[in-house]
Parts: C-alpha cells; sequence; structure tokens
DNA sequence: TTGTAAGCGTTATCAG
DNA sequence: CTGATAACGCTTACAA
C-alpha cells in the first residue's frame, strides 16, 4: 500500500491474509500443505485456498529459496545443444526428475570454455544442489568444479569420462562398442576393413580402437595400417560427416581395397556412405558401414545405418538417479561413508549392436544368403546389376 | 555464528564485511561496481575485492533478486528437445541472449499438455521477466498465458502461429516454401508431382499447400488428387518419417506416377525416398524429392536433400532481440505506445530454397543438362544403368 | 567516504 | 487451532 508499486503489483502471502482475514503464517501453512496444517479448520482451509486462487497468488521462488536455504534446482550443463547425443541425454535427465520436486537448470556451453566458467558461477550463485555436465567433446577442467566439490554438492558426468576432474562419470563401454562393431562385420564374412578412427584428443577414440584391436587380434585378423584413418582434431561434433567423407575419399582414391567401414559415429558413417556413392559404390551391396552412437539420423538415412548404440536416455536417467540419491544421503548428519568416495568412479553402460541396411554379407556370398537377413525394411530387393 | 551451519557455510556479504573490517553496504556497492562506489577509495575496493575472492565469496542470486526485484531470467519453453528444428531455435535465443545479462531458465514440454502449463506456473513463480515459446508442433492456449498478459510480461512465440493466443509470433513464411518448392520442380521439368500435405491440424500444414496450389494454378500445373496425401495425425514430430514412408508406397502400389515429391517437411521427405529406395528407384534419377525445414539430417543423407530451409537460428535471436527490446521500452512510466498493440502481430521471414542432390531434371532430360547443375557434390556421376 | 537500517516475501518457532 | 515475530542475504536511501 505504501510502496505502490507501478504496474506490477504482486500478489503476496500478505495480501491473502488480508483478504482471507487469516493470518500470514496460516495462510502460509495451509497453501504449502505442511505437516502443522492438520490442525487448521477445513472451512479454513478452503476459505484461504479460494482467496489465494481468486487473486492469482504464486509464491515467490526467491523469497522461498531465501528461507528455506533450498533452491530445489538441478543445474545441467550441456556442452552442445544442437547434437542429438546431448539432446537425448538431457530427455533421459528431464525424465528422471520430472517425477521429483527438482527443476533442471539448463544451460548451454556451445563447446566454449569461456562459456563453461561462466555458467558454472551462475550456477554456484543460484545455489544449484546438484550438478550434471552433459558433455560430448571436449571439457577440461574447471576452477569451479573444486568449489562444487567443496560445496559437497553432488556432481555427475554424463558421455564423457571426468574422473579426471574427480567427477563421477557415466559413459557407454567404448571398448566394448568398437568389439561388438569388429565383431559383426567379421561375422558377416569381411576381412578387408576400414576403420575410421576419432580425433587423437578424445579418449572415446582411443577406447573403440582398443575394443576393435583386441577382437582383431582375437580372431587373427589383420587391420592394415593403409585402411586405418583418423579423424582431424576439431571442436565440433558434426565435423565428422565432412572427415568421414575425406577419409574415405581418399583410400578410395588411393586404390586401398576394403569391403566394408568402421566409423567413429554416425556422422562419420554417413561421410563414408557419401564418399563411396559419390564414386559409384552402393552401401551396403559394395561395402558395409558400420556407426556408432544412434543418433535419428541413422535411423532415418536410406539404407539405415546398422550402428553401435549408446542408451543415450538412459545414461540421462541413471546420472539423474545418481545425484538424487545423493541429495537423499546428505541428511544423515556425519558426513556418512565418505561419498567421495565414489567421485572417482568411472561406470560404464552397455552399447548395443542396431542392425539395419547398411551392413551386409560381403557381395560375394550375398546370393547365397537370406534376404530376410537383411530385415524388413531392407533396400536390397532390386539388387543393383553388377558392371 | 548462532545458527552454526551443518556443513555448507555459505559465505555472506556479512562474512566479507567482517574479515575485511567494512561494512555491508560498502562492500555491497564495490563488489556491484555500483554508481556509488565511486567515493570508495581504491584501495578500500582493492582490500575488499582481494577478501571476497580469498572467501570465495558469491552472492546469492535468491537474494539478490528479492531483494532487487528482478530476475534477470528470461523463460524459455520449449516444446521438444529432441526435435533439430526447436534445438537451433534454442542456439540463436542462446546467442542473442549471452551477451545480455539475461539468463534463459529453459523448460522442456515434451509435448504434454500438463507439462506446458506445470512449467508456465514454474516460470511465473520465478519472476522471469520475459517468456519465449518455442513450438515446433501443437501448442494449445494456457490459463497461464493470461496471466502472463496480465503481469505485461513480454512474451514472443517462434516456430508456430500462436496469436490465436495472442502471442506475437514468428515463423516462417510458409506459403512462400511451399511455393518455392513446387516452382523448384516445375522448373527442373517436373509436371507429375506428388504432394505429402502435413497433419490437418498443423495450420503450417494448409499454408504451405496454398503455397503449392497457387504456383500450380499460376503456370496451369494440375495437381491430381491421387498425387495428393496427407500425413496423419500424430503428437510426434519424428512421425513424418514414417508417413512419409507409408504414403508413397501406397501411390507406388497403387500405380500413380510421379516424377518427383513435394514432403511436408524433411522427415516426411526422408522415408519417401526410403520407400522409392525400396521399390527399387534411385533419388534422384527416377525421382526428385524436397523437403522442408533444412534440419541436419538434410545435409548429411546421400543424397542431401534439397529442402525449403528455415532460419531458425536467426528466428531464435530475432525472437530474444524482440523480448529484449519490450523489456528496454518497458522502462517508461506511462504505459508507452501500447506494446500491446504488437500482440496479435504474426512476423513471416522468409524460406531459402537450397539445392542440394535429390532433385534433378526430368530423367528424359537428364542426359542434356550439364553436370554441374546437379551441384559439387552430385552423387550421379557413375549413373546407374536403366533397365 | 563509509555506516545504519529498512525492507523484499517466505518459513518456522513459539506463544496464546 | 491460530497469530506474532524473527530470520534468510542482499540493495539502497539516508545519516554521519
Amino acid at each position: 500500500m505504501l510502496t505502490q508499486n507501478h504496474y506490477t503489483k504482486r500478489i503476496t502471502l500478505a495480501d491473502v491474509a488480508r483478504v482471507s482475514g487469516f493470518s500470514i503464517s496460516s495462510v502460509s501453512l495451509v497453501l504449502n500443505e505442511a505437516p502443522l496444517s492438520r490442525y487448521v479448520a477445513a472451512s479454513t482451509k478452503e476459505h484461504i485456498r479460494a482467496v489465494a486462487s481468486k487473486l492469482g497468488y504464486r509464491p515467490d521462488a526467491a523469497a522461498r529459496s531465501l528461507r528455506s536455504r533450498r533452491s530445489h534446482t538441478i543445474g545441467i550443463m550441456v556442452s552442445d545443444i544442437s547434437d542429438p547425443f546431448c539432446t537425448l541425454i538431457l530427455q533421459g535427465i528431464e525424465k528422471a526428475l520430472h517425477p521429483t520436486t527438482y527443476l533442471p537448470i539448463i544451460m548451454i556451453a556451445h563447446n566454449q570454455r569461456k562459456q563453461f566458467g561462466r555458467h558454472l558461477e551462475m550456477m554456484m550463485e543460484r545455489r544449484v544442489e546438484g550438478l550434471i555436465l552433459v558433455a560430448n567433446w571436449l571439457f577440461g577442467e574447471f576452477d569451479q568444479l573444486a568449489d562444487f566439490r567443496k560445496s559437497q554438492i553432488p556432481m555427475v558426468g554424463v558421455g564423457r569420462d571426468l574422473t579426471a576432474s574427480r567427477v563421477r562419470s557415466l559413459q557407454v563401454d567404448n571398448e566394448a562398442g568398437g568389439y561388438a562393431a569388429a565383431r559383426h562385420l567379421y561375422d558377416l564374412g569381411h576381412r578387408k576393413i576400414a576403420v575410421l578412427r576419432g580425433p587423437s584428443e578424445l579418449a572415446d577414440s582411443d577406447r573403440r580402437w582398443n575394443g576393435i584391436q583386441r577382437f582383431a587380434s582375437e580372431v587373427g585378423l589383420p587391420l592394415a595400417s593403409k585402411r586405418v584413418g583418423q579423424l582431424p582434431a576439431a571442436d565440433d561434433p558434426t565435423s565428422g560427416f565432412e572427415g568421414g567423407y575425406r577419409l574415405i575419399s581418399a583410400m578410395i582414391e588411393q586404390g586401398v581395397e576394403f569391403t566394408a567401414v568402421i566409423a567413429f559415429d554416425d556422422l562419420t558413417g554417413l561421410g563414408a556412405i557419401r564418399a563411396l556413392r559419390q564414386t559409384g559404390r552402393y552401401v551396403p551391396e559394395d561395402c558395409s558401414v558400420i556407426g556408432f552412437d544412434d543418433v535419428p539420423h541413422a535411423a532415418v538415412n536410406t539404407p539405415g545405418l546398422t550402428t553401435i548404440r549408446q542408451p543415450m536416455e538412459e545414461m540421462g536417467s541413471l546420472a539423474a538417479k545418481w545425484v538424487l540419491d545423493s541429495l537423499a544421503d546428505t541428511k544423515p548428519s556425519h558426513t556418512a561413508t565418505e561419498t567421495s568416495s565414489l567421485s572417482g568412479t568411472l561406470h560404464l553402460l552397455p552399447p548395443e549392436l542396431v542392425i539395419r541396411q547398411s551392413t551386409t554379407r560381403r557381395l560375394i556370398d550375398i546370393r547365397t544368403a537370406p534376404v530376410t537377413r537383411l530385415g524388413v525394411a531392407a533396400q536390397g530387393r532390386s539388387r543393383r546389376k553388377k558392371e
């Protein structure tokens, strides 16, 4: 009344109290359905609620969290929102957080160091109660992470191994994925397999490669170095398309022979397909291609891209559950059994081979293979004449 | 000191004041670089700042916004985070907001009414100062929108026409897009053009169709109804792939002839390609396909999908600028020249034809057409023999 | 130049 | 069962 506000008059608890004729505290109790509101007369409750909604009362989040010292928010730092990999993880996080009282505060770093730092800073200021780091590509160490650690705020990383920054992390088992990819192609009869490794500064790249090598050595399959390419360093996850295209084009130009390609990720695989197609080769008839990730692109391509699937949504949900669990555990007064013992942990989830149409038996065997092996949506029915 | 907090002792202004030996207000002035801090001795400033950073002081966002009555946040409601369409708009918004002091608060509705409402509610409670609605698919009217209007909080919708809910909106010119698509195919010599319309409950669907019809009637091109299909209602934007696949499969099965397809969106176009391929037809040799949107899928498909591009990032930035402008205009005391006069406005941005490899001259003309017309990355060099 | 003090809208403790 | 009242951490007149 005194400080008559210009335009946006906000409805506060005091207003509801005044209009309803009850005290602020009663109103607060009722509207929050606090335990003590049990003793409030039903008629009173009803009246208060009616007034509140008639007035359009909405609690002020800032005041509430100032007083209660709880923000009820969980910070989600996403390195790149245009990458479907991150996006799907986000979806999983969202779903897990939805039934809780926690609100995800999403911030986007656009793969830029400065933004990471700035946003971590804001998350601290907003007093997030937990932090999930969704990283698809590079992710360095930041001062703020140390502060988060000190504040005992539960943190978990998804997508990348952030244990070096002492952040508990969640990731697909890249080694197993590489192994599965190699095995799939080998089982289809391929022996000359080209491998497109990821950029060297990505740890995943090595892990997948290790898996491939492990399988190869188990079955005695040689991996000629002329058939192994490596994507250049890049700070953009979609650069794989271009990279795959270039590497395969180069191999073809140099006369390197291969009947199958293991690509670092789906985009790289699609780039490979483009290169093959442009030189008159068809996938999968002339060459099989397998990707990694199973981003949406893979399924809608023709031919559908066979790939090693990362359970992205599941990863997101699991990460969210971890922080929720930590949050629940945090109540016990003494520091419990050292939650920090988990901080160095890296948890691996199993990948899954998704067979679509981009991989098939070596051509020489193809006539004898049952058509149904190619799957429902196989596009190979009217096979191109061999010239 | 009194309420010795168990674990998370927060550093407050009072702490900095005590340690530095100055008063809370001085510390506040200095750390905020407030106008009045001009009169503070340089040495004092330095000292205060040093203490603050040594102590690891971080202002409490809740307290700050409670006191200042400003949240410095802009709410972004995204209908579906897994849709690249939304994601790219988001990117644009982010970029425009980044240089400002406003923090985007992103909420994801997963295309579910209930979530929309719930999240709008939370945005009100968090006292967002502006609201951007990023909708790719359906978006109904919500009670909360009325409240936002009442609170004079600037709102803008991107992607869908929300003027029915009296929200100023920003959208691509769908009619022009449809027109351009039809024209492109016509110019390539196509006369039997199949059209896959979007779901009837999407207004965009009609607009694009109107554009197509307008062009057709201008050049006297008949659009036989047997060549026109319509996607079924669906609440998932990726359903277009399936839909396009089905519609084209059906047309083929019924012996309908066509040499080109205008798809409602890119996913629908990719579905069409899948159907064509599965019946032994190649794109673009046997049939051209044009999409709409230019989501990332379009570029990495082989053949690259020709499409009508929506300037999604630009749309996002523009939307953000609009709310920032409204925010700036809001200062003048008297209600200015009715900002609300804009509330019914629908702003259209021009689409852009992006020619890739999925469209080409009608086969009969193809031998005479210069190869360069197909673009740099044309995959048609080793053309399949006609059987 | 620096300090004092009055709130911002809630919640929670403690009397009545 | 209901009502004062004291914080929560910060900003900002106004005093000194």
